[in-house]
DNA sequence: CAGGAATGTTATTGTCAATAACGATCCGGC
DNA sequence: GCCGGATCGTTATTGACAATAACATTCCTG
């Protein structure tokens, strides 16, 4: 499967990344949640004091991105927004939104099981460290 | 930053791959190119017989998607088509695609330099096969 | 030569990210 | 206290990329 990309490290990422996230986003998709929205409900869990702007920081989500995203769970009933001054807004999960979350959980953490099974025991432990230290800033 | 995620390989793969794709696209953007472009261009070389749908099956690009990428491509001159039968056409590069892919060589070969030397020598070995056993097909 | 497979195409949709602009609010320094 | 710069949430628009369904044409094989 031409050799002439096979080696390059930045089309392996994409090709990989891309592979990775349509397998998520299916197994998401049974429980109706996307893998930014996944991502938010298991960040936020039971705080009660992130803003929207806050969890975009964190997400990297810009936040004119995040309106629609907050909007989306909020009509399905998994997030509510509650006012913190006259600024900003803490957004914290409903009841089935920890139930959501639940479930985001069991699915996601299957997932990166199903995903480090395919990667050689040798490189296994390498996949995350290397991962990190291409976006994390130093 | 939230280690709830960072220690997640499915999030660090996303993360990573938007960072190092949105890097990758700038790059591309300083001669007008699209990754994806680019892919095609440093897949097909001075290959005169590959049709339209063997790249897309190649790049993973489906068919559909093939075709405002060829136009693109052929509007800015880079590539033409030659009908090789009246059902299939071959996707060949012209003297600028020629000099296109050899830019876009250079960009990316040093992006993929830059890439991996942010990896810490221990993981680096380990970074491409660990990738390309999530997207290649056993 | 007939029928199933493949090709290129159109059109539409969805996900995610980026950018620019806006009014409202907060906050630090004076 | 007030003022000005920063921050917040929001609207609107755009772009890159992928997915799906449908269609007419052409191919290839039995």
């Amino acid at each position: 499967m031409s050799d002439i990309l096979r080696h390059r490290p930045g089309y392996a990422l994409r090709r990989a990344a891309n592979a990775m996230m349509a397998e998520l986003a299916r197994r998401l998709g049974e429980i109706d949640l996307r893998i930014a929205e996944a991502s938010l409900l298991l960040l936020i869990d039971r705080r009660e004091d992130m803003t929207a702007s806050e969890i975009g920081r964190i997400l990297d989500i810009q936040r004119a991105n995040m309106v629609p995203l907050l909007n989306r769970l909020e009509d399905a009933g998994l997030v509510i927004r509650r006012p913190i001054d006259g600024k900003s807004q803490a957004v914290l999960l409903t009841e089935a939104g920890l139930a959501a979350r639940e479930r985001a959980d069991a699915i996601t953490t299957r997932f990166e099981d199903d995903l480090l099974a395919r990667v050689a025991p040798a490189h296994r432990a390498h996949l995350v460290p290397a991962l990190d230290s291409l976006w994390t800033e130093d």
